[in-house]
DNA sequence: CGCGTCAGTTCAGTGAATGAACTACGATGA
DNA sequence: TCATCGTAGTTCATTCACTGAACTGACGCG
C-alpha cells in the first residue's frame, strides 16, 4: 500500500497517513511497540507474520521516523510514533464497542493513582490528561483467558504493565 | 485482510477493528461516505480504485453494518459507521501534523456558529461537543488548489459543506 | 425501438503476502 | 580454537489479492 501505487488524492491527509500506517500488519506492529515490544523476534512471535513482511514494515516505519532502530537492535517509538496513540485508542474503542459484548478487552489506567482513563486519556481520578508513558494497561472485562497463543511474549503482554516499558 | 487469513490475536480489539476497516481503500471509502458520497459511481470516480475492489469493500462494509445499502441504491453510514469518526479524525490530524507543513488540509467548524473544532470535536465558540452532522468541513491552510483531479465529484467535495449531506 | 447511464462482473497480468528453509553473525563455552 | 546457540534477517516457490480494461445487464428516456 505504501510506496507502490500511492493514493491519488494529495489533498487528503488521511490518504497520506494511510500510506504510512495503512498497510496490513503495520498498526499491529505499532501497537506492540506501545506495549513494550522492541525486538525483531518478539514482533514475529507475537504477531505471527512472515519475517519478510516484518522486515519490510519495520524498514518503512524507520524510514518514516515512526520507529527508530537503535544501536543494540531495538525498535522504539519516536515522538512522531507516540502521536499515533489517539488512532490506536480510537480503533480499540470502536472494536471493543462493536465486537466485544462482554466489555473492553483492555482497560487503561493512570499508573500514578489507578484512575480509569476515558477515551481521551483523561484520568477519572485526578482529572488530568495522562501522557502515554504513565498509562497502565491491564486485561479488561472482555478479556478471554487462554484465547491467546501461549508464547512467552504474549504471556508478558497480557500482564498489567505500563505502556512503553520494555518487555524484558 | 478481512476474511482470508484473519489476525490471530482474538483478544485484541484493534485486530478486530482492522479486519473491518483495515484493508486498503476501506477507510477512504468511509471518509467519502462522511463527506456525502453515496453512489457507487461517485466512490469509483473520486477514489480511482478498480470497480471490482469497490464492490468487495462495499459488500464487506454493508455486511459489517458500517454502511447500509438502501432502496434507491445509495450507500449510507449507519450509527456504527458514524462511530468511526474519531478514527478518521485522529488519522487526518496525524497526517496533517506530519505531512502538511503549510497547515491542515481541511478545517472543521461548528456549522451553527462557525467555531473551529478541536481534535475532540469540541467547538471553540460555544464549547460544546459537536455531533458529526453539524460539522462543516472546508479547505484549510494546507489545501493545495488544483492538486486534485478535476472530476465533478472532487470539485463538489472541496467546497465548504456539511458532513453527511448528500453530494447531489 | 435505440441510446445512454449506472452498477456492477469478468478476466488476464502483475505484484505482494505466505510459510518454510536458509544464511550471517555475535556471544558462550569447552 | 572450534562447536553451539540465539537473534536477525534473506531467499524462494506458491498462493492470493489488486489492477485496469472490457464487458454485461437493468433501467430511464425520447
Amino acid at each position: 500500500m505504501a510506496l507502490p501505487s500511492t493514493y491519488a488524492d494529495r489533498n487528503c491527509s488521511l490518504a497520506r497517513a494511510l500510506e504510512v500506517v495503512g498497510e496490513r500488519w503495520t498498526l499491529l506492529i505499532v501497537r506492540d511497540a506501545f506495549f513494550g515490544v522492541r525486538k525483531f523476534g518478539d514482533f514475529a512471535t507475537q504477531l505471527g507474520l512472515p519475517r519478510a513482511v516484518l522486515t519490510n514494515r519495520l524498514k518503512l516505519l524507520v524510514r518514516e521516523e515512526v520507529l527508530e532502530h537503535n544501536d543494540n537492535g531495538d525498535y522504539q517509538l519516536t515522538a512522531k510514533g507516540l502521536e499515533l496513540w489517539p488512532i490506536l485508542r480510537a480503533m480499540m474503542a470502536w472494536g471493543d464497542t462493536h465486537y466485544s459484548p462482554a466489555g473492553d478487552k483492555r482497560t487503561f489506567r493512570h499508573d500514578a493513582d489507578g484512575g480509569l482513563l476515558d477515551r481521551d486519556n483523561r484520568c477519572g481520578e485526578c482529572g488530568g490528561v495522562v501522557p502515554v508513558a504513565d498509562i497502565r494497561i491491564e486485561p479488561g472485562p472482555g478479556y478471554v483467558a487462554g484465547d491467546t497463543t501461549p508464547d512467552p511474549v504474549s504471556a508478558r503482554l497480557n500482564q498489567p504493565r505500563r505502556l512503553l516499558a520494555p518487555l524484558w
